[in-house]
DNA sequence: TCATGTTAGGCG
DNA sequence: GCCTAACATGAC
C-alpha cells in the first residue's frame, strides 16, 4: 500500500485527534483538502474533512480503513480556513473536527452534496448547430412545441450560453432543456462566473469631501498600509462618523479588486444598516450572514464569499469563518460587544479570532467602537494597534447634554423624578420623541407575596419565574419551566399576592395617563418578537411627530430612531455592582452608548440619568461622556488587581445534578494541577495561579449545579503552554460522567 | 446461571 | 460522543 494513499480527516466529534483513512487510486485523483469523505467510524458513518493529504501514518497501517466516499471534487473549505480553524480550535481546547463543521453551513454537515446546477450554463451544441443554421434544427422540432423553440431562439442570440437559474425566471422547465440537449441540440456545462470588477461611483471625490479632517486622516492611515496586517482602534464617539469611514476603507479594496468582511452586533444587523451599505457602494455585491437565515440562504453567503461572486459581506460572530477568495480587509464595528464570545461549546472570541486572520491575510483590521473594550484601548495604548480617533460630530452637531438626577432622596412619581417629567414635557410639546428605558427586571415582573415575602421561583434553577401575562403563566427564561400563575401564596396560603418589578409599569401606566394624545411605543422582546415585527415597528415610530418610545437598553442598541430628543435612563444602577470585574466597563458602555441615542440631528440631545449614586465616579465621568477617563480609571484598577488585559484567565466549569459532587470534581481538578505545578513548570507559566471553586453567578441551572475554577497566568502565552500540560490531567478525569467539564479561555462572563 | 447494571477505553 | 467488552452485582 502506498503512503500517498492516506489523509487525515476531523471529525464531528468532541475529540481533539485526526483520523487515518485510505484512499483509492481513483479517489485519489480527486481528493482535495478541505473535501469532505464519509468514513466508518466505529459501527457508524460519519462526515469528516480532509485536513492533510498523503500523511506519515500515525497508527499500524494495517489498522487503517478506506473511506466510503469521496463526496466533494472540490473543497467546501479553502486551506487558509482550515488553518484558522486549526490554531483556533487549539487555542479555545475544543476539538478540530466540531470547530471545522461548526464554521461550515449546516447543509455541509450532513453530506448533502454541493448543487452546482446554480452554475448551470446552457448553449447551442456547436458547431453543429449555429445561429447561421439554425431555422434547419427549428424545423426538426415537433409543431406544436413552440417551448422548445423560442428556448433554442433564445439561446442562439447569446455568444456565451445562458445561466439555467436565468432560463428557469424567463419561464423555460428543465423538461424543455432536457429534450433538447436529447436531440443533440444544446449541451449544458458548469461555469462558475466571472467576478465583475468593481466601478468606483463617479462621485467619487464628493464622497471624500463629505469627511472631516478626521475622518479622512483615520481612512488614510488605514490604508497606507495596504497589504500588511495591521491592527486598528478606531475610537469615535456615536454620531462623529465611523460608518463613513469604513465605507471608505472598504471602497479603496473593493477598487482594488479585493473583498470586505465586516463583523456586527446581531442587534446591529438591522436592514437600515444594509441599505446605508447598499446605498455607498451600489455596485459591490453584498451578502449577509446572521443566525436568522435558513440553510439555502446560508450555502448561497457561503459560496458567494468562496468564488468571490460577493465583495463584501456583512455579519454576526461565525461571520468570521466565512471562506474568501482575496480578502482585503476586516471591519469590526462595536468591537466591545461581548456578542462577539461565542458562549457554548466552541468558545470563541470573533474579535480576537478576526485580529488572527487579519494577521495571516495580512490585511488591515478596524476594530471601531465608542466606547472600546479595556483589551482594545490597552493594545491601543501600548502601541499594539494603531490609534484613529474621531472626536468631531461631522455638521457640527452638539453632543448631547448629560443630567445626573438622584434619585436617593427625591420623592418619585411612578419612579420618574419631578424635574424628569418636566423634560419629558418640554420635548413632547416640542414635537419630539423621548425614549424611557426601564431596566430589565420591569420587562420580567416576579410574582411575590406583600404578607410573608415569598418570591416564585423556579423548581429546577436558582431563578426567579417571571410573570407573563399572555396565558397568565409563571416561566423561567433559563430552562423551559413553565406553570400557571398561582392566586394564592405557595407560603401562607393567602391571596396577598402582587407583581413586583412593577415599578416600571407603573411608569408606563402613568406615561399614558398623563399623556393621552401622545402615541406610546413599547419595545420589548414579549411585544415585539420578530426581526420583521420590529422594523414595522420602526416605521411607525419614523412616522410620527411627539411619542413617547418606551424599552429596555439592550432594545435600542440597534436602531437609531431620529426624532429622539430626550433619552431617559429610569434606573441606571442596575449593574453597575456585580461579582463580574467587567461590570463596571459593560455598565459604562452600556449607558455612554444608550446616551448617543440622543438628537443625533438638527436637534441637540439631552439624557437624563436617574441614579441612587450620583456622586459615584463612574457615573460623574459618564456624564461628561468621559469614556477616556473610565478607561484609564478600570485600566489601573485591573492592573493593580492583576485582572486582564493585565493578565490572562481560563475558566473551567463544571456542572452536574448531584451539588457536592460536582463542587469535589472541581476541587480535586484543582489539587491535581496545583501538584502539577513543580518549580519547573511554576517557571514556564510565570507563576500560574488557580482559585475556586466557586458557584457560578447562576449556580443552578435545569436541575444542574455549576461551579468553576479560575486559572491565572500574566500572559495568554504562557497560559496555553499550562493548558496543554494540564490537558491530560483534565482528560484522564471523567470519573463521573454525569459532571460535564468545560473551559472558556479568556471568558467574559462568569457562570 | 442468567440477566442486568456500571465503567474504562477505543474509535483510524 | 457513542459503542462495547469486561467486569460487578444480584436475584433465583
Ligand atoms: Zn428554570
Ligand atoms: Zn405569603
Amino acid at each position: 500500500m502506498q503512503p500517498t494513499q492516506l489523509i487525515k480527516v476531523a471529525l464531528p466529534i468532541p475529540l481533539k485527534q485526526t483520523f487515518d483513512y485510505q484512499l483509492s487510486e481513483k479517489e485519489l485523483e480527486k481528493a482535495t483538502l478541505g473535501a469532505r469523505v464519509k468514513v466508518p467510524f466505529g459501527n457508524r458513518q460519519l462526515i469528516g474533512l480532509i485536513v492533510e493529504l498523503s500523511p506519515r501514518p500515525s497508527i499500524d497501517i494495517t489498522r487503517i480503513k478506506p473511506i466510503i466516499e469521496l463526496i466533494d471534487e472540490s473543497p467546501v473549505m479553502p486551506e487558509h480556513l482550515i488553518l484558522l480553524l486549526r490554531w483556533a480550535s487549539k487555542y479555545y481546547q475544543a476539538s478540530l473536527g466540531e470547530a471545522l463543521f461548526s464554521a461550515l453551513p449546516p447543509p455541509f454537515r450532513h453530506g448533502k452534496a454541493l448543487k452546482q446546477e446554480k452554475y448551470r450554463k446552457w448553449q447551442l451544441n456547436t458547431p453543429d448547430v449555429t445561429a447561421e443554421n439554425l431555422n434547419v434544427h427549428l424545423s426538426q422540432i415537433r409543431k406544436n412545441a413552440e417551448k422548445q423553440k423560442e428556448l433554442l431562439t433564445t439561446l442562439s442570440q447569446s455568444s456565451d450560453g445562458i445561466y439555467e437559474q436565468s432560463l428557469r425566471s424567463m419561464g423555460f422547465k428543465l423538461q424543455q432543456l432536457k429534450t433538447l440537449k436529447q436531440k443533440k441540440l444544446i449541451t449544458d456545462n458548469n461555469v462558475i462566473p466571472e467576478i465583475e470588477a468593481y466601478k468606483r461611483r463617479d462621485s467619487d471625490d464628493s464622497d471624500q469631501l463629505l469627511l472631516n479632517d478626521e475622518q479622512k486622516q483615520a481612512v488614510q492611515s488605514a490604508i497606507s498600509g495596504e497589504h500588511c496586517f495591521q491592527a486598528y482602534l478606531l475610537k469615535g464617539i456615536t454620531g462623529s462618523g465611523k460608518t463613513e469611514v469604513y465605507l471608505e476603507i472598504i471602497e479603496h479594496f473593493l477598487v482594488q479588486g479585493y473583498q470586505a468582511l465586516v463583523l456586527v452586533p446581531e442587534i446591529n444587523l438591522t436592514p437600515q444598516t444594509l441599505l446605508r451599505f447598499q446605498a455607498r457602494l451600489p455596485d459591490a455585491k453584498l451578502v449577509v450572514h446572521h443566525s436568522g437565515m435558513n440553510n439555502s440562504e446560508r450555502l448561497e453567503a457561503w459560496h458567494f464569499c468562496q468564488t468571490h461572486r460577493a465583495s463584501v459581506l456583512i455579519g454576526t460572530r461565525s461571520a468570521v469563518f466565512y471562506p474568501f477568495k482575496k480578502l482585503g480587509c476586516i471591519i469590526i464595528d462595536e468591537e466591545h460587544d461581548t456578542s462577539y464570545k461565542q458562549q457554548d461549546g466552541f468558545r470563541y472570541h470573533a474579535r480576537d479570532i478576526a485580529v488572527k486572520r487579519a494577521k495571516e491575510h495580512n490585511c488591515p483590521v478596524i476594530l471601531g467602537s465608542a466606547t472600546p473594550s479595556l483589551e482594545s484601548y490597552i493594545n491601543a495604548r501600548e502601541k499594539k494597534y494603531k490609534l484613529l480617533t474621531l472626536n468631531e460630530r461631522p455638521g457640527s452637531i452638539q453632543l448631547p447634554q448629560v443630567e445626573l438626577i438622584d434619585i436617593q432622596t427625591r420623592p418619585l412619581q411612578a419612579g420618574l423624578a419631578r424635574p424628569t417629567i418636566k423634560s419629558i414635557e418640554s420635548h413632547l410639546k416640542n414635537g419630539h420623541q423621548v425614549l424611557v428605558f426601564l431596566n430589565r427586571r420591569g420587562f420580567a415582573p416576579t410574582l411575590t407575596c406583600t404578607e410573608c415575602g415569598w418570591i416564585a421561583k423556579c423548581n429546577h434553577c436558582d431563578a426567579r419565574l417571571t410573570y407573563h401575562n399572555k396565558g397568565h403563566v409563571l416561566r423561567c427564561h433559563h430552562c423551559n419551566y413553565q406553570t400557571s400563575a398561582p392566586n394564592h401564596c405557595q407560603d401562607c396560603h393567602q391571596s396577598t399576592l402582587k407583581l413586583l418589578g412593577q415599578g416600571t409599569q407603573q411608569t408606563e401606566a402613568f406615561l399614558e395617563q398623563t399623556y393621552p394624545d401622545t402615541p406610546l411605543f413599547r419595545i420589548d422582546r414579549d411585544s415585539v418578537s420578530g426581526k420583521h415585527q420590529m422594523e414595522t415597528l420602526y416605521h411607525q415610530i419614523l412616522a410620527e411627530d411627539a411619542a413617547l418610545l418606551v424599552g429596555t437598553q439592550m432594545l435600542a442598541k440597534g436602531h437609531h430612531f431620529p426624532k429622539v430628543t430626550l433619552v431617559v435612563v429610569v434606573a441606571a444602577d442596575d449593574g453597575l455592582f456585580s461579582a463580574d470585574f467587567r461590570a463596571e466597563e459593560k455598565f459604562s458602555q452600556l449607558l455612554i452608548q444608550v446616551s448617543g441615542r440622543a438628537g443625533r440631528a438638527q436637534q441637540p440631545g439631552q439624557v437624563i440619568i436617574q441614579t441612587r449614586h450620583s456622586h459615584h465616579a463612574i457615573l460623574q465621568a459618564i456624564s461628561r461622556l468621559d469614556y477616556d477617563h473610565i478607561a484609564t480609571t478600570l485600566a489601573h484598577e485591573r492592573e493593580l488587581m492583576t485582572l486582564p488585559p493585565f493578565s490572562a484567565i481560563t475558566n473551567i466549569r463544571g456542572e452536574g445534578k448531584n451539588e457536592s459532587d460536582t463542587f469535589t470534581l472541581l476541587q480535586n481538578i484543582a489539587e491535581k494541577i496545583t501538584t502539577g505545578l513543580d518549580t519547573k513548570q511554576q517557571r514556564l507559566v510565570g507563576g500560574g495561579s488557580i482559585s475556586g471553586p466557586l458557584p457560578s453567578l447562576l449556580p443552578r441551572k435545569a436541575d444542574r449545579y455549576r461551579f468553576y475554577l479560575t486559572l491565572k497566568t500574566p500572559t495568554k502565552p504562557q497560559m496555553q503552554k499550562w493548558l496543554s500540560s494540564i490537558q491530560t490531567i483534565l482528560a484522564d478525569f471523567t470519573p463521573n460522567p454525569q459532571i460535564r467539564i468545560s473551559l472558556d479561555i479568556d471568558p467574559v462572563e462568569i457562570g
